[in-house]
DNA sequence: TCTGGGGTCCTAGGACCC
DNA sequence: TCTGGGGTCCTAGGACCC
């Protein structure tokens, strides 16, 4: 029998308006709305007040659509510095009381609060934290308190703006199962769809449906789904999440469906260059790469590739996106392009994972003497004038370094 | 209501190994 | 010569969240 815990879930009401009303005092009260470039069709509102709120205004809808709806609503381009800041000072102050904090997102995350509980009620606790970050930063959040992650992340969404929720297990039947499935978390367009198969319209239902039959319709995920609906929830509160990187990627709607190699190309290279360098600021390399395509009906394409030895550099990512590309592409006209690395690890860990099988690619990525270094680190000094033998598994046969290899190094040398 | 850009996790089939 | 079952890795695509 585990021990009962106790998990805040805090949640900032649209989190980037709010941030921009504390910054301008007079655009309280006010319908605002941060959003894309209207004039591009990527202009899209990505938060917006209550007040806009209150008029039609929703994330994701185009911004000349809203303008239209609310012409009296105020559009603020993004600032992320800005709501970076904000965040940090949010998380500074849940960090005072415990250092069970995981971050989720920007504007939310889970404490576990647990061992605070014995001196402290939880409901005191939250109204504190909830007044501290109004008072300090001048900045709405609702707050969600549970004996679980689900449940206090369903909380923290029942009282919007300035709320705090107590969402007990013995709560579940009442407040929980009444309502349409498609609140629940994890559920969404599609799963309710299937779900509405099966004849199940509320979290209730869900929460009895017949573990075969849930199992048949949504595999796993349905088993998990079910639990969640009963108010079940295991996950730990983990601090260090946010560390775990897998993946790091950019992409970009293109101005218009666009079938013209050179601006394609183009693309690539800027979103290329934007990967490398968010690699680059984490210290980040990553043996996978993929590349996304979107057409003008909205159907994805990926097509991805691993590499024995880490890529991360801006010049490799770009050449083997444009060969993924070029393998992947009909013709027909591009929506979207995108371009992600993933199984990323630390960058000082590619030393030790440095296959010398296909190695080039990892070369033209290290300045020469660096290179070397490197491999002499792993493998013994002298290991490249010898020419080593290095037995891979996997291809069950051995390889070789030769005078020929030591030739092609003093060629790599004049890649930047 | 026609949809940006950042992610995570899951599934299913195929290749390959033991 | 024809055959099983388990495990891992890779690829493509889907669903979901903020």
């Amino acid at each position: 029998m585990t021990k009962g815990r106790i998990i805040l879930h805090v949640d900032m009401n649209s989190f980037y308006a709010s941030v921009e009303q504390s910054h301008r005092p007079e655009l309280k009260g006010k319908a605002i709305a941060i959003a894309g470039n209207p004039k591009e069709r990527r202009g899209i509102i990505v938060t917006s007040s209550y007040e806009a709120r209150a008029k039609g205004i929703y994330t994701t809808m185009n911004v000349g659509e809203a303008m239209r709806k609310c012409p009296e609503l105020i559009l603020l381009p993004p600032d992320f510095p800005k709501y970076r800041n904000a965040s940090k000072a949010m998380f500074t102050i849940l960090r005072s009381y415990t250092d069970l904090i995981e971050p989720v997102s920007i504007d939310e995350g889970y404490m576990d609060i647990t061992d605070l509980s014995s001196e402290r009620h939880p409901l005191e606790i939250a109204q504190e934290i909830q007044k501290r970050i109004y008072n300090e930063l001048d900045l709405p959040c609702s707050i969600g308190i549970a004996p679980n992650k689900f449940l206090a992340k369903t909380a923290s969404d029942m009282k919007k703006p300035m709320g705090i929720t107590i969402l007990r297990k013995r709560d579940v039947p009442s407040k929980l199962w009444p309502l349409p499935v498609i609140e629940m978390h994890g559920v969404g367009e599609s799963t309710a769809k299937k779900l509405a198969s099966l004849n199940i319209q509320t979290i209730g239902e869900l929460a009895h449906v017949e573990e075969y039959t849930i199992r048949q319709a949504l595999g796993k995920n349905g088993i998990r789904l079910r639990a969640r609906a009963n108010g079940e929830d295991v996950r730990k509160v983990d601090p260090n999440s946010i560390y775990e990187t897998k993946s790091v990627g950019n992409s970009t709607t293109l101005p218009i469906d666009e079938t013209d190699i050179q601006v394609l190309e183009k693309t690539f290279e800027k979103i290329c260059e934007k990967v490398a360098e968010r690699l680059d600021a984490k210290k980040l390399c990553g043996s996978t790469l993929s590349i996304q395509i979107r057409d003008a009906d909205w159907h994805n394409h990926s097509k991805s590739k691993t590499f024995q030895n880490p890529i991360y550099n801006k010049n490799v990512i770009y050449e083997e996106a444009i060969k993924l590309f070029h393998q992947s592409w009909d013709g027909a006209p591009i929506r979207l392009l995108g371009v992600t690395i993933s199984n990323v690890f630390d960058r000082k860990q590619s030393v030790e994972q440095l296959s010398i099988f296909n190695f080039e690619q990892y070369a033209k990525q290290e300045p020469i003497y660096e290179l070397i270094e490197n491999i002499e680190r792993k493998f013994g000094k002298g290991a490249i004038q010898k020419g080593m033998e290095v037995n891979k598994q996997s291809y069950a046969s051995k390889t070789s370094f030769s005078k020929d290899f030591l030739e092609d190094l003093k060629d790599i040398d004049s890649i930047e």
